[in-house]
DNA sequence: TGTACATCAGTGAACGCGCGTTCACTGATGTAC
DNA sequence: TGTACATCAGTGAACGCGCGTTCACTGATGTAC
């Protein structure tokens, strides 16, 4: 039953959405290509009609992810003209990022795996690091290599924050480490303080540690 | 083919430190029963004499990985008296300690991971967590809740260097990653630069990105 | 100290299962006239 | 605009394979007398 080429390239583009959530909520060796089909009510076979292989699905999503997050982090920045660093900081070191993987940064959720896969993929995350360096460098710009140094340093510390606040079962730990770490990365933390507890609670409100995920789409 | 009671805790204890290493290199997930057991040039039917589950060894593993590495850090901060916190970290955030997982530190190794095992696994990471923290806290001793606060920014970044430096294609970017932490994190960077520069060439020469690993036991 | 027997560390084959991928088939879609 | 046929998106079953775990079996070790 032949669909139309609308059809198949939602079809595609589906897949690609699906497994780029399914891959940061559950790990790309933990996600099967069935488990991706079967999420949007089709069966295996059909797979292979859109991409070579599993890995090559990968790399899409890896990229869809990164996308999907850089364009949210320059919307953030863009809405907020006041205080653009600790608008897209609170949201990357939130509970809200920790707790729903699917819809966060793909390098949070991906780093420690994609150590182990092969070089296409390792490629197409090194360019989610570089793209997270690019949102954060039009927060904190300069062409020092002092600048750039300083913006290193934040992406390292925002994302082992966010992955071991995830890996952690002790609650206080795992708070602790984004408050401190968005503590140090955002200076006037004074008069941005309130804001921020504020989406705080809200975000313990509408998405606690274990509850349930939000609504896809 | 019974054998004696030394040599079956020896067996147990060769199982555990074969799996911690395996998984430390390759991901929990990746590494089955019967690779560790064909390793140690054993059959998989009689890990199941030692261990009620895979799980219940990634347990262990993941303790020994803890003891082995916090001891390391121990003895090279009591051997070099005169600087110990550059020593240690220098060490953390060395190329050695990225290009072989394997005899590093398990929260980096392991952190994006574990956030998808089971609860008794996640508390066996949280504890390596904190033991980390431990380790860092001899190097920077303080009650105040500013001086923890400090030494979980360094744990963070610490961790998030190694891993995006190790998940990173681009050899440039992934050094400038240790490199710029190490230096946030040491102070007087100047009166140690010397040594740490001759430490690194050492670890280059020893160990490239992907050359061979060092020998076992 | 020597003998008889129970224990159990390790073997090797099998269990059910899920994996990534392939393939013959279907029927609606797209194309050529 | 209508007809004939090629294309191909998606199905469902099968492929070989590796997974975690189980089990009957082996023979050396440990124990009881």
């Amino acid at each position: 039953m032949r669909r139309s080429r609308e059809d198949a390239a939602q079809t595609r583009r589906r897949i690609v959405e699906t497994a780029s959530r399914l891959f940061r909520l559950r790990g790309i060796t933990s996600v099967s290509v069935a488990d991706i089909m079967g999420a949007l009510g089709l069966t295996v076979g059909g797979f292979y009609r859109h991409f070579e292989s599993k890995d090559a699905l990968v790399i899409e999503a890896i990229e869809a992810a990164s996308d999907e997050t850089a364009s949210r982090y320059a919307k953030r920045a863009g809405a907020v003209a006041e205080a653009p660093v600790s608008t897209v900081l609170d949201g990357y070191l939130s509970r809200a990022h920790r707790d729903h993987a699917e819809l966060g940064c793909p390098v949070a959720a991906l780093c420690s795996e994609v150590a182990h896969e092969g070089l296409p993929t390792r490629k197409a995350f090194t360019k989610s690091v570089q793209r997270l360096l690019e949102s954060v460098a039009r927060l904190a710009p300069g062409d020092s290599k002092d600048a750039r140094d300083r913006r290193l340093q934040a992406v390292a510390s925002m994302v082992g924050a966010v992955v071991l606040s995830r890996a952690t079962s002790d609650e206080a730990l795992a708070d602790d480490l984004l408050r401190v770490v968005r503590r140090g990365l955002i200076p006037e933390s004074r008069s941005t303080a309130g804001s921020a507890r504020r989406r705080e609670r809200a975000s313990r409100r509408s998405s606690p540690r274990a509850g349930r995920k939000p609504g896809s789409t």
